[in-house]
RNA sequence: GCACCGGUAGCUCAGUUGGAUAGAGUACUUGACUACGAAUCAAGUGGUCGGAGGUUCAAAUCCUUCCCGGUGCACCA
């Protein structure tokens, strides 16, 4: 019934976009369906289940499954360098997880629930008209985001007012659940952007929200468990001298962060079938996570064991200061690739005039951005990071740039060679260079392994630049 | 206060899970573009691996303790 009805709805291409569809093939009692891209999969595996379908996400591999949680930030907010940090670490465990024969799932936790979309709605019915959502809908949406907080802390009545509209959208109130989506939709559009810049895939997005509807069966659990006590008018699981409790329902009995990621990872293990869990977040979290994973032993699941969260230190201004959005000290992602490929754009003037204005273009976007993402993997994860434009846009030495300037040396060399090199005629390695750059190749395996072991892609960078160094003696000699 | 994470060259950092004389980049001093592309290479200066004990044939790495920095510690996520 369901493939009937979204072969019919694929076949009018309106409503096909409006899915992001591009196939639907039924396959005895179950339907495939091939997306074109993630952004409408949430919403629309939501309607399937509404109808009552069962849903797994599938694919052919036989190795072991990781789930990878790389989220962007919440719906309505920039991204920025911390959100860097999340996402290209998550894409580079994922890639030297495939490289491990691993199937990967690389899930999108979008923070894209809680009363800030209340007083958002709010804001958008009240000032909404005032911008221009058609021409630039994630900038309307931020200023929106902006005024509401600017407005609030003048009349502390609007706070109240958003809380309300909360409300009425867990109620299920549709004009306002509505706008709820359109926002979710915006804040997507525009961090795909971003993600194709970056080459960052995510395979799902699973809201904050998606989970709504599990929380009640997490509760029950935990009370089935004889876990959950009272205490204070809330509802915690205690968890031993060594830990503050974890705090499940509030006293006014809203939901917390916790509950939502204890069904998140249950979702995770039961549904997606997850081997492994990562989650690629802030070393902030750190606690959280040890409550959330304790909870999940207690409960008395042997697989918590295989839940990780994949920690990395915060980006840090040079005086020490602490990134915030609301206090306006960040600094957008956007500013900082686009400040990459600028700068590229001017060495590139200089050292090689000859280029095409489309071919400075390409080569400046690949070096500017490969720049930025090497220099965020280069270093332990767990480590701080002081934000510092030269570093982060130095192109010198031990740098993406360094790295793939050695690599179009070898595509050079082998252009110029102009036949494919007969790799079965070895010649005998006599001198010193040689012989080091052939045995650290071959430790490649090693070090793919190791840098998976450990979660660290730096163990992979740190490599990459030895053999580019050893590279370098070899050539030059 | 308690817990967790960091401290390695002037600066930014590696050190593959105990192994040989602790390594890169950067900065500074010098040299190399008429021969495979100088976003490069070569050479030099620069270290009591935070301090003190301990385990070991062997410690930057493990243990104890202290100092400094960061993060977290109940109804935000």
């Amino acid at each position: 019934k369901i493939a009937t009805h979204l072969q019919e709805a694929i076949g009018k291409s309106a409503e096909s976009n409006a899915l992001g569809l591009e196939r639907v093939q039924p396959a005895g009692g179950y339907v495939n369906l091939t997306f074109k891209n993630d952004i409408f999969q949430a919403r629309l595996f939501k309607a399937i289940q509404d109808d009552g379908a069962k849903l797994g996400y599938s694919s052919s591999g036989t190795g072991k499954r990781i789930v990878i949680d790389y989220s962007s930030p919440n719906v309505a907010k920039p991204m920025h360098v911390g959100t860097l940090r999340a996402t290209v670490i998550g894409q580079a465990i994922r890639n030297i997880a495939e490289t491990q024969g691993y199937e990967v799932v690389g899930l999108n936790h979008l923070g894209d629930w809680g009363v800030q979309f209340g007083k958002l709605a709010w804001a958008y019915r009240k000032w909404g008209h005032e911008y221009d959502f058609k021409g630039a809908p994630f900038q309307s949406l931020f200023d929106l985001y902006v005024r509401f907080h600017d407005e609030a802390t003048k009349d502390p009545a609007l706070d109240a007012e958003g809380s309300l509209v909360f409300k009425q959208l867990e109620q299920g109130d549709k004009e306002i659940e509505k706008i709820w989506k359109m926002f979710v939709d915006i804040t997507l559009v525009e961090d795909q952007k971003l993600w194709d810049l970056l080459g960052v895939k995510h395979d799902l997005v699973r809201g904050e929200s998606f989970y709504n509807d599990r929380l009640k069966s997490v509760e029950d659990l935990l009370e089935k468990r004889g876990l959950l006590t009272a205490s204070e008018g809330a509802m915690v699981v205690h968890l031993g001298d060594d830990m503050p409790p974890c705090l499940i329902r509030k006293s006014d009995g809203a939901s917390l962060y916790a509950t939502r990621d204890l069904a998140s990872a249950i979702y995770r293990k039961n549904e997606l079938n997850a081997d492994l869990c990562l989650y690629v977040v802030g070393v902030d979290q750190t606690l959280h996570f040890k409550q959330v994973f304790k909870v999940l032993e207690m409960a008395g699941f042997d697989w918590a064991s295989d839940c990780h969260h994949i920690s990395f230190g915060l980006y840090r201004f040079k005086d020490g200061v602490k990134m915030s959005t609301r206090k306006g000290n960040v600094i957008f992602l956007e500013d900082i690739l686009k400040q990459a490929i600028e700068r590229t754009a001017e060495v590139i003037a200089v050292k090689n005039p000859g280029l095409s204005s489309e071919e400075r273009a390409k080569i400046a976007q690949d070096v500017g951005v490969g720049a930025v993402i090497f220099g965020d993997l280069v270093f332990d994860r767990v480590k701080n990071v002081e934000f510092d434009w030269d570093r982060i846009l130095s192109f010198e030495g031990d740098s993406g740039p360094y790295v793939q300037y050695m690599h179009v040396r070898c595509q050079s060399l082998l252009r110029k060679f102009g036949r494919t090199p007969n790799l079965s005629s070895v010649a005998p390695l006599v001198e010193k260079d040689e012989r080091e750059l052939i045995r650290l190749l071959m430790s490649y395996d090693e070090i793919l392994e190791a840098s998976f072991r450990g979660f660290k892609p730096n163990i992979l960078a740190q490599y990459l630049l030895e053999v580019c160094g050893v590279f370098s003696r070899f050539y030059h000699n």
